[in-house]
DNA sequence: AATCTATTTGCAACAAAGTTGCATTTAGAA
DNA sequence: TTCTAAATGCAACTTTGTTGCAAATAGATT
């Protein structure tokens, strides 16, 4: 539920970030600002951005690199991929970290891992 | 040497290229949109995008998030940054892995990580 | 080395993305 | 209900990125 969710990274609960995030949420793996903007057009654009900025801050949500794009998640719904260097086939893969609580002082709240390889097919070649 | 890299990748070699090429490497780690336009401001910006781009395209260079910035690497040569979400603090933190050689039958070549968390500093207040 | 051509480059004008200051509104605490 | 820090909208602005086109050039061909 978006308003516990809110609550539990100690952020006003208000009816912009609701639907910002109920967008995110609804447009999966699909989150760009375009597209987030898009789907907030009932808002200033201003909202949207200064929104995004503070959840990120948070540590609500997270943002990463997919192709070509720049894309808004939810903290803990990240992807791993492990991309073929020769052919551009990407395969996912299961997070290989345990929740390490704190590095160099650090409290961790998110990572980003992508592997690249030469994957079986393009070995044989 | 930069010519033979951009041999390698069966790009022509031209001025531009190779100065920035060798601006990205002489960011090391900092080779964001905005400080490759700075050093490379003999040259039009028309001109930086595209060929980022294209070498991008080519897989000369690879396109990460740190911290609030995306950053050009040239492929194989990372770093792993531990960033503060809040006041973007970055550390530069160990390879915590060892040179695992196989995951879902790729051979690995390259890896990304990037951590984020909140600093000790920001913590406190 | 002169010629040729697809690629690269610069320029100017443009479009899109993101920011800032400030007045108004509102969530949530008192 | 009142109060205040945080959130919002608006307008004007800066920055970032794009497009079309003419000129220049890398590198292949002869």
């Amino acid at each position: 539920m978006i308003e516990e969710l809110l609550k539990k990274y100690n952020m006003k609960v208000t009816d912009k970030r609701v639907t910002i995030l109920e967008n995110i949420i609804k447009l999966e793996e699909q989150a760009t600002i375009k597209n987030i903007l898009t789907n907030c057009k009932d808002m200033d654009k201003t909202t949207v951005y200064r929104n995004l900025e503070a959840l990120e801050a948070s540590g609500l949500l997270t943002r990463e690199i997919d192709g070509n794009d720049i894309i808004y998640l939810v903290n803990g719904h990240h992807k791993h991929h492990l991309t073929c260097v020769k052919c551009h086939e990407s395969v996912e893969i299961d997070c290989p970290f345990d929740h390490q609580e704190k590095v160099n002082g650090y409290t961790i709240t998110n990572h980003y891992l992508n592997l690249e390889g030469v994957c079986s097919n393009c070995q044989k070649k």
